[in-house]
DNA sequence: CGAGCAGGTTGACGTGGATCAAACGGCCTC
DNA sequence: GAGGCCGTTTGATCCACGTCAACCTGCTCG
């Protein structure tokens, strides 16, 4: 660690990247900390680190020691296999976690890139599993996190076993807008901050089937469409289509 | 817990039970324990549970207290959706764990069920997570695990996103005789446990589509079937098979 | 301001796997 | 040993999505 414990209590950076101060403790920690131990937490994280568009938070294949915490911005995971096939795993955004598929191996099994300028709070794993053994409850949390990402991964794994292309693109957009919801956006307007091919990668479709359908949605009037942004006119409707039997 | 420390030390049930005399340890239990640690692991296993073919190891929407180590048997898990769609999302076998999708919400998200009579080790959560606040090893081995998990899903979603229908059933194939090589079993032969169905369901296709394929690596000299009898002929051209662009 | 380009839309056509249907094989019960 | 059932195999047909291709739109940069 670069700084001390005394000496963080007075430098500016950590104010900056203390958790006690951050507005988004309640999503990406647990509820029901003391004041002490949300204190505590200020330990844990040991900066921050900004990114630009495009940039890589962390490739495959390198060295896992820290995950990451998003505090502002969007960004895809993505896997890319020997024969040049690679698939989009997953959008991550602010309040989410990063990192959690390198702690089996030691080093990281896709790569993440900001898919806009973003920013990261950087939580180096050891921290974190030391103070989990000491405090009960964000041990726990943790606990619960990973076990959330492995609930999402088989709802992910339903999608593209079972259904057809417009289901899974409704099921993507209310996905997203429930996401956006609980940030405290609308949740029937947002930029959608991939193309439609990393949205076709990522549902198991090309691009031309994801175009098609938005373009089908918006003829149907359940959205509105303008390239990267997206208006849910219709959200029964989009669960409707995506819990609907086989056309 | 039915029994105290004490008792344990005793009954028979206890050491028919105990992690320490556990031929499967180096599968489920992180190693370079101290034989001082180890024993403490026979506090977290609270007791065994014996499963006949077909039975319901949990259920989707039961609460969550433990977890389970597979000591000997084979398990699959799946999701059911209202409208009728469900899907296979894992098989398990000996000396994997099964309900870490449980921890997340404190109910389970799928159900296991066993494709042949079975026996797990009943691991109540509370108790690995206050021991694992303890042993460092342990608290670490089973955050690996949980992220292996992770890991894990992202190869389905690899597999069901971006492989054709031959690719996936030789993916699928590589990667159980795999695990059964790594239990010590042969790699190139071994019996299914589930249907064609089952087998179509985890990988996003139909049973009538998986049979095909199985006759046509029979035909190519891939492999030899005889129901669920499998024999691995050529394991090379399986996986040239599988990592082959769209053939 | 115009060129170049990446991303997106739309159309025409091809195909892998789903669907429908029939028949078969092993296994269990009576 | 006959009958029934479940899982599997195989064939014929269909269709959703992939593929290929043309064109369009908004951005960036000189």
């Amino acid at each position: 660690m670069p700084q001390n414990n005394a000496a963080k209590k007075i430098t500016l950076e950590v104010v900056k990247t203390a958790c006690s101060n951050c507005n988004l403790r309640e999503l990406c920690m647990p509820l029901g900390l003391s004041r002490q131990e949300i204190e505590r937490l200020d330990e844990m994280v040991s900066s921050r680190r900004r990114l630009r568009r495009g940039e890589h938070l962390y490739r495959a294949g390198e060295h896992f020691d820290a995950i990451y915490a998003i505090r502002s911005g969007f960004f895809k995971t993505d896997v890319l296999i020997e024969d040049g096939r690679d698939q989009v795993t997953g959008f991550q955004m602010t309040g989410e976690l990063l990192g959690l598929d390198g702690i089996s191996t030691e080093a990281h099994s896709c790569n993440a890139v900001a898919l806009e300028d973003s920013e990261v709070c950087v939580i180096p794993f050891s921290h974190l599993e030391g103070l989990s053994r000491e405090i009960r409850t964000l041990q726990h949390h943790f606990h619960k996190v990973m076990s959330r990402e492995i609930v999402r991964d088989h709802g992910v794994m339903m999608l593209l076993g079972t259904m057809r292309a417009e289901e899974r693109l409704a099921a993507f957009l209310l996905n997203l807008s429930q996401r956006f919801t609980a940030r405290g956006y609308s949740p029937a307007e947002f930029y959608l901050r991939m193309t439609r091919d990393e949205i076709g990668s990522y549902l198991g479709l090309k691009l031309e089937t994801v175009s098609r359908a938005f373009s089908r949605f918006q003829e149907e009037g359940l959205i509105a469409v303008q390239q990267k942004y997206v208006r849910i006119l219709d959200t029964d409707g989009l669960k409707k289509l995506m819990s609907h039997q086989r056309g």
